[in-house]
DNA sequence: GTCTATAGAAGGATAGAC
DNA sequence: GTCTATCCTTCTATAGAC
């Protein structure tokens, strides 16, 4: 593969992200993705065979993204409050940089629940509820936590950061309307979802 | 307009309602709108010119349903703990109704943010927030409650109900490989989720 | 009011020149 | 590897008979 060939496949990729981003797989139009990379539609083809080969290959790499970055939270040598913080920092600083990603993530998986297992074949809750359970015992006594009620508080800490993203078209306009800044509110959210969350989990 | 009349336009509107919800506007096709309401695509046209129109019939009803829900908590005469009890009791019970109804919304709404204005043009959360200062000024301070926090509240009081519903995709699957059942875990979170939210508050 | 038939446009994909 | 031209399918929309 030469420097240029490299140079138009990754232009193509990339313009294909955000156009899908924006417009989802059925509203993301050939012609778009095309006229987004200033290059010809057969070219598109002629490295992709299909839309829904360079739908797929833009959809496995930002689901991949998504993921990992729950993982590094387990490994850390914290105790499980310096864990939930560190997670909203990392977790809401990213999706800061990925506004977008889990609205067109979970729009495609409504429309295409097929997907889902691939998704998240790798995931294994019951390793990190082993690893949880070995690190923080005591923790874990403290705050009253047990397999029975792990989905409710798993749920919880991510609807925390994710949500905020998912409803920024309503959010953000009411916000706007009262005189409020968006993107402040986020900042401000890492802080105030760790408490918040904290706080909660208390007995 | 006679009886007839209205059993195909409902039936019409009715599978639109389906299909879009299903589909989204890109992803919906008007030949199976026809098909799952029994009739023939041109009558779609007969009752509702295009496309556009009929979507936008859909969409209309669909999003005063979604909003209607938020108003009552602050008529009754509740305690603010009570009225968080309230308010996830009936909103988690109305969306238990209507499992797609948040993905469907929110998703038109990131691809057609025009819509937004005319949607939420008549929620005014300076009364509503005066509302509630008026009939709950001590638990505000209890609380800890100002008009800085309530962006980060209110979104907090959403995601806790709304999130589940929307990432229904993952997290479904995610139990079902550990055994849980999804339709009990959201029954269980009509009283977690209160719990969770009141515990938060406190200082 | 409902159907059949078809027009007309859009969009994905390919052939072939360079 | 990149472009132009074009095919072919799909889908919205309309015309016209009943």
């Amino acid at each position: 593969m030469t420097e240029n060939d490299k140079q138009t496949e990754e232009k193509i990729f990339e313009s294909a992200t955000d156009v899908f981003m924006a417009k989802g797989m059925d509203g993301a139009r050939m012609q778009d993705i095309a006229d987004h990379a200033g290059i010809n539609k057969s070219l598109l083809h002629y490295y992709y065979r299909t839309k829904d080969h360079l739908f797929n290959a833009v959809f496995e790499k930002i689901a991949g993204q998504m993921f990992k970055k729950f993982a590094p939270v387990f490994d850390e040598n914290l105790t499980l409050e310096e864990k939930i913080r560190f997670f909203y920092r990392e977790h809401i600083t990213f999706l800061q940089n990925n506004p977008r990603l889990p609205a067109f993530l979970l729009n495609e998986l409504h429309r295409n629940p097929a997907r889902i297992k691939k998704l998240i074949q790798g995931i294994d809750i019951n390793k990190i509820w082993s690893t949880l359970e070995a690190q923080h015992k005591d923790d874990l006594i403290k705050y009253n936590i047990t397999r029975e009620t792990i989905p409710q508080l798993m749920t919880s800490i991510a609807a925390m950061s994710v949500f905020p993203f998912l409803a920024k078209p309503i959010i953000g306009s009411l916000m706007e309307k009262m005189g409020y800044d968006f993107d402040e509110y986020i900042e401000e959210r890492k802080k105030y979802a760790a408490d918040f969350v904290i706080k909660a989990m208390k007995k």
